[in-house]
Parts: structure tokens; C-alpha cells; sequence
DNA sequence: CGTGTAAGGAATTCTGACACG
DNA sequence: CGTGTAAGGAATTCTGACACG
């Protein structure tokens, strides 16, 4: 259960696909990719390989483009979303120490 | 609620990629594909595109195969679990149509 | 039957660059 | 800054066919 990734996170998909799937140019996805927006993964022979859970960040991405929004500000945008992401995280860890310790006891 | 297909139904991988996940050839993918084992999409340009639940099946084949079980034989196993499910179906169809006329009332 | 392979062509993807605004 | 495009090359995919067992 930490072997295999979910669907929504695997990345098989290739830009072509990714292209037809946001309506975004190639062009667009790579560069998004140049502005730290976006993290493909490589083929062995240095092909992009994208997730559904990418598909729709780029969706997301064009959504705030549309709308005006620069590259350099969703970037930060992420990354704010993120450290909130990583906070939530670690309170959870610290519940589940403390739980292993004083909580429900196995044994 | 009836407009997109899940993750693991959507048809976005290429065969390349579905050969590195199933460690299948292309030409056996191919070849199971002409047997009606599998059944990709097609790019508008002709390349196929398989789904997660396709490399299941693949998997599920390539076990099969090396159990020596034939392919002949591994669609007649589809096309019988296949009746079974749209019996299953069926079933769930009639309780629910039953339901909306006598069941649970709204309005 | 199931799979490998060489063949030839078409489509895909990649990078680095120039263009425009 | 964000995107288009032409360029050249490498990798991908496709089909139909011959081979072997």
C-alpha cells in the first residue's frame, strides 16, 4: 500500500494527449513546465509523461490565464497552497504519534 | 454526472507506455487487440490509446498466457463473465425502476 | 497459434532559436 | 512575458508480411 500510485497521480499520459485534453498548445505546456508550474516525468528517452491530477492543474492554469493572471503570481499561488498543504500534513503525523503511543493500544 | 468517464476508464495512454506497465510487446498488445481481447481508441491520426482498466486486463491476460490458457479460451471466459454482469444489470435496472413508481416518493 | 522481426512511411516529440508585442 | 513558428533530428507508431514452430 505505498507500492502503486493512484490513477489520478500516475504519470503515463504524453503531451499530445495532455494537448487534446486542456484545449493548451504544446507550446503553452512546456512553457508552464520552464515556469515551474507543472513536473512531468521522463520516458526513458526523454519523452514528458503527465497525470490526470497534471491535466487538470494545466486546466486550472488556463482557467487563471484567462483570466489575466501572470505565471509568476499562480506560481506563488502554489506554493502558498502548498506550505498549507504541508502544515495540515504534519498536524496529522503529530495526532498519529501521539495516538500510537497513548491512544488505541494494539497489544 | 454523465459527462466524464473516471480515471481509470478514460482511454489516454499510448501503447508504448502500456508495454513499459504491462511488460508486454507492442506486438502482443497488437495481436490480443486482433484476438478482441482489448479494445483501444484511436487518435484521430490512428494511434491507439488504452485506459488503466485496459492495462488490467492486459495484466490479466499475460497471466493467463503464461498459465498456457489460450486466447480463444480467455474470450470465451470475457464474453461469460460479461453476461453475468449485464444480468446484474439488468437486475439493479428493474429494482430501481420499481422504486421510482412505488418506492421513495418525491414530490 | 502466438510472437519476432525487417520495411517503409507517417506522426510525435524534443531542443534551441528567432519573432512579436 | 507568453506564445507562435520553422528547423532538424530522434523516437514512436502504424500496417502488412514473412518466419517459425
Amino acid at each position: 500500500m505505498a507500492e502503486s500510485t493512484s490513477y489520478k497521480e500516475r504519470k503515463v499520459i504524453t503531451i499530445g494527449v495532455v494537448s487534446e485534453l486542456t484545449g493548451l498548445t504544446e507550446r503553452q505546456i512546456r512553457y508552464y513546465e520552464e515556469r515551474k508550474l507543472i513536473f512531468p516525468e521522463r520516458s526513458p528517452k526523454g519523452n514528458r509523461k503527465y497525470s490526470f491530477a497534471d491535466v487538470e492543474q494545466l486546466i486550472d492554469i488556463a482557467n487563471k490565464r484567462e483570466e489575466g493572471v501572470q505565471t509568476y503570481e499562480i506560481r506563488q499561488e502554489m506554493i502558498k497552497a502548498q506550505r498549507k498543504e504541508e502544515k495540515k500534513n504534519r498536524k496529522e503525523l503529530l495526532r498519529g504519534e501521539i495516538n500510537a503511543r497513548f491512544g488505541i493500544q494494539k497489544d
